[in-house]
RNA sequence: GGGGGCAUGGCGUAAUUGGUAGCCGCAGCGGACUUAAAAUCCGCAGGCCGUAAGGCUGUGGGGGUUCAAGUCCCCCUGCCCCCA
């Protein structure tokens, strides 16, 4: 017989053979299987919304059709860099753990994936490289879902959302405006960074820590630009009560959304200004403080630099200090400003108030520690018991008059600090002898009844700045008239397309701006010539809704029809990265509210559930003397690491990959030598997911290795004959008082094996439910592997079956290609993935006989095998007389025994 | 400075929430198989003393509550994150 006549099969079989002769007649071959699984999967729509395609267990249960729970499992999308690295493997096989889990458990499953793809590094990409940024971006799209369809997700990429697609920014237009119909949007001047070189606007990313542009070097100004705002501080109180219905949320998200909301209760307090006599001049300084109670202390009163009272109340005199300050101020940044240990700089400005509370005449200066946009941007300035104001007061000679003293003390002496404690009031007219916190709520009273101030909420939360003068963003949907003045762009004439083929230079002003053809339309009111709105969106508005979206994305007539967005949200959980705790979350909560309030959905908050993970870090080698980091390919001996130039010793610590660092694992890498499950159940079991992760080559081989275990498993129960075809579990009705029939005479290994069998539903369960701890579901699975291996020889088949398809079904939501075809091999009817998730048998864990711990006093000094129903007084008695009690008590009886049953029992001489 | 978190073998981690500290894995050591190596399988493994049986000790340090503390309380040290 010829060569070329033999069958196939027979070849490949020997072609095995060959290459590892000791291996058997089956390799885990993890490339080929997965992308056969792979392509089956995406063939049958496996991940699509199955409502017409119900398993059958749950009809049999007669779970309508309808009555399908849903469950919406979300992980935060990507920018599309062009690569996906190990942070974006971690976030999205999470995810998908917890979609496979749930599709297990009944639910109708929705796990989409898209693009955050509008942004900056498109667009500087378009500069230095000449490129389009819309194909920089398709064609990174479209090599990132290449490489994202190789990890096995179960996501239904029909609903895919692009945010730089038309047909998605289209809808964030016509958001924007139901923002300005709800006067929610509106425009004021603010600060921008203002390169005089190129003349355009940078972005705070662009400018480097010495307040140089990233491309010309220019020290970069502060101007003034007319920008769009959202009302996001109307929103500042439901932001933060409804943070407590968040008890799916890590708690110290919540604590940081919370401060940076920073709501403070304090007054308003108005100082009437007063010229050179004392007498009123008509104009007055309204202050906010959350420290009423120190009125009496105030010593001068600040104003913010570009406070609108300070042109008006400056004297000739100081015209000419005044303005060299604000001058400088403006180069400042905020940061820089409010920093406590900084040290504080003012002019005061020849103009003079009067302390309402005691008459005091005050003067007034300027300083760069007050902001024009909190509170009033004015404050009164008590350097006894507030740490800038005692800075500033020092710099300054001003006097310092304290009015709270520690309680039952003298005076505090003043060596180096303010007194910013509770105490007693002291030289505050008729509330001295109070507490500083009586004090505090009488005195705003007083001031209010006295026409002088109120009681006042403040928020640190500012509104949120949306205008970005760039060109790769969504653009705003309005037209400026000069007639009809702010016209929004008519429903029906969106999207307002971003104009293609520009040549970006990264100079001259805003990229929209220059297009004169584009910028020029008639006014859709009066039909005169009228120009177009040129800043785009900022990109955490594309953000702050696709979770929406994904619930209707095909939709063409509106955003999302609220049935299919109240069908499917609030996201169950949601699944991302720390960095994102406060603006990206904050903002999509405040849309969510909104838009309820529009009538648009009917729930409070987006995410009921958030899991932040933590990052993936990677060995990192540094040459301390050098600062430089060397490649860990270029380091020889790994337990003594060196220099492979100057043979120096490294320091070596792990740090999130990067590119800089040397030190980054490319996941295609990974899933080339190893295989998607291989990965997967690496960075699942490698730590627990909201802590950071240390890549180890040395135990991703581990992982293969405890897969391929699973394969020589089901190989050997192959052999034997075995099938899990009509493999049925126990279902949940099962009790321990109803022991299983299908067990008849079960030997100890039957016994043993059932035991870990149940022992692995019962404890990766209740790892995938709640709080969710994969690195211990993973190893979990190996230790039911262990048992397997120990038992499975001697076990009936009936044993072993119910044990191989459980094994099978636990590990689906972790491996899912190396799952589905062990459980083909076996001879499984449907996808492993259509099972449903198995129930644990109470009666399968139940022991004759227990080990009983003696202790005395505390300490362990043996044990004994009792009956596992013994009740206490029958295990004090068995532990008063065992060995251990003879040798430790030496004869004395006990005065104190504690039995903790099935556990312990403590004997105390 | 304010707020939050963490600290367990050589390493990553685990511990029914007050009940036998060290599960699972990595690295390591010993053995089997092999001409040999790899792979695989079996075994050992917190530290100290001891041939062993066994004992003492041990969860960053100090104190406390308790029959019992990695877990609860107080103080200290170190590291990380957020906001200033």
């Amino acid at each position: 017989m010829a060569p070329s006549t033999l069958c196939p099969r027979w070849l490949r079989a020997a072609q095995v053979l060959v290459s590892d002769p000791q291996s058997g007649p089956s390799r885990y071959q993890p490339q080929e299987l997965e992308e056969r699984w792979q392509r089956q999967w995406a063939e049958q729509q496996q991940w699509a919304e199955q409502q017409h395609r119900l398993p059958e267990h749950l009809a049999s249960e007669g779970e309508p059709l309808e009555g399908k729970p849903t469950f919406y499992a979300l992980s935060m999308f990507p920018y599309p860099s062009g690569n996906l690295h190990m942070g974006h493997v971690r976030n999205y096989v999470i995810t998908d753990v917890i979609a496979r889990h749930a599709r297990m458990r009944g639910y109708e499953v929705l796990q989409p994936m898209g693009w955050d793809a509008f942004g900056l590094p498109a667009e500087n990409a378009a500069i230095e490289r000449g490129v389009d940024p819309a194909d920089w971006t398709d064609q990174n799209i479209a090599s990132m879902r290449l490489q994202l369809q190789r990890l096995g997700l179960s996501i239904d990429w029909d609903r895919e959302v692009t945010t730089c697609h038309s047909d998605y920014y289209r809808w964030t237009q016509w958001l924007f405006l139901q923002f300005l119909e709800a006067d929610l949007a509106y425009q004021k001047d603010a600060t921008v960074n203002w390169d005089p070189i190129d003349q355009t606007v940078l972005a705070n990313e662009q400018v480097d820590g010495a307040g140089r542009s990233w491309r010309s070097g220019a020290l970069v100004e502060k101007r003034k630009l007319r920008q769009w705002f959202l009302k996001i501080t109307a929103y500042a109180d439901p932001l933060l009560d409804d943070l407590s219905k968040l008890d799916g949320w890590p708690e110290r998200v919540r604590t940081m959304q919370a401060n940076w909301i920073g709501r403070s209760t304090g007054a308003e307090l108005t100082f009437p200004v007063v010229d050179g006599t004392g007498n009123p001049t008509g104009t007055e300084i309204t202050v906010f403080t959350t420290r009423p109670d120190t009125i009496f202390g105030a010593t001068y009163v600040v104003l913010a630099p570009e406070q609108s009272l300070v042109p008006r109340l400056t004297t000739e005199e100081h015209q000419l200090s005044v303005e060299a300050f604000c001058d400088l101020v403006s180069r400042q940044s905020e940061q820089e400003r409010t920093a406590e240990d900084k040290p504080k700089l003012g002019v005061p400005i020849g103009a003079w108030v009067r302390n309402p509370a005691n008459g005091d005449i005050l003067p007034i200066w300027i300083a760069d520690y007050v902001l024009a946009d909190y509170g009033t941007g004015a404050v009164m300035g008590v350097p006894a018991h507030d740490q800038r104001d005692f800075i500033f007061a020092r710099q300054y000679m001003l006097p310092v008059r304290q009015v709270i003293v520690p309680e039952g003390s003298d005076e505090h002496a003043f060596e180096g600090s303010p007194w910013l404690e509770a105490g007693v009031m002291i030289h505050s007219g008729h509330f001295d002898g109070l507490t500083n916190v009586e004090a505090r709520d009488q005195i705003t009273a007083w001031a209010e009844q006295q026409g002088w101030g109120r009681s006042r909420v403040q928020y640190r939360l500012r509104d949120w700045l949306i205008s970005r003068q760039r060109y790769w963003g969504c653009p705003i949907p309005v037209i400026h008239c000069q007639s009809c003045g702010v016209v929004p762009v008519p429903q029906e004439q969106l999207p307002v397309e971003l104009p293609t083929g520009l040549a970006l230079a990264g100079k001259g002003g805003s990229p929209l701006a220059q297009l004169e053809s584009w910028v020029n339309v008639p006014c859709p009111c009066c039909g005169q010539s009228a120009r177009r709105e040129t800043d785009t969106m900022d990109t955490f508005m594309c953000s702050s809704w696709y979770y929406l979206r994904y619930s209707d994305a095909a939709n063409t007539t509106l955003p999302f029809s609220r049935e299919q967005v109240d069908r499917w949200l609030p996201v169950d959980q949601y699944v991302g990265g720390i960095e994102h705790a406060i603006l990206h979350l904050l903002y999509s909560r405040f849309f969510t509210k909104v838009l309820r309030d529009r009538g648009l959905l009917g729930f409070d908050e987006p995410f009921t559930r958030l899991l932040t993970q933590g990052m993936v870090q990677a060995i990192t080698y540094k040459n301390p003397t050098t600062g430089h980091y060397i490649a860990p390919a270029d380091v020889a001996d790994p337990n003594d690491p060196r220099d492979p130039y100057s043979g120096e010793v490294l320091e070596m610590f792990y740090e999130k990959m990067s590119k800089s660092k040397y030190n980054g694992v490319d996941p295609a890498s990974v899933i080339d030598r190893f295989g998607a499950d291989t990965a997967r159940m690496f960075i699942l079991f490698k730590a627990p997911p909201e802590k950071d992760l240390e890549w180890d080559d040395a135990d991703v081989e581990g992982q293969f290795r405890f897969l391929q275990r699973l394969w020589r498993l089901v190989e050997g129960a192959r052999q034997r004959g075995l099938s899990v075809a009509d493999f049925t579990l126990p279902d949940g009705a099962m009790s321990a008082s109803e022991p299983t029939v299908l067990f008849a005479e079960p030997s100890a290994a039957d016994r043993e094996l059932r035991r870990a069998v149940h022992t692995a539903i019962g404890a990766i369960s209740d790892d995938l439910s709640g709080d969710y701890q994969f690195n211990t579901a993973v190893s979990e699975l190996m230790k039911l592997s262990n048992a397997m291996a120990e038992h499975l020889a001697a076990a009936q088949d009936t044993t072993a079956v119910e044990a191989l398809g459980t094994l099978l079904l636990l590990l689906a939501p972790f491996a899912p290609h190396l799952a589905e075809d062990l459980w083909h091999q076996l001879g499984g009817s449907g996808s492993v993935h259509q099972q449903s998730w198995p129930q644990a048998d109470p009666s399968a864990l139940l022991r004759d006989t227990i080990e009983l711990v003696i202790q005395v006093k505390g300490k362990v000094r043996g044990s004994l095998t009792v009956p596992a129903d013994a009740d206490k007084a029958t295990l004090e008695q068995l532990a008063l007389a065992s060995d251990v009690a003879a040798k430790w008590l030496a004869g004395q009886a006990p005065s104190r025994v504690i039995v903790v049953p099935g556990k312990l029992v403590n004997l105390v001489p």
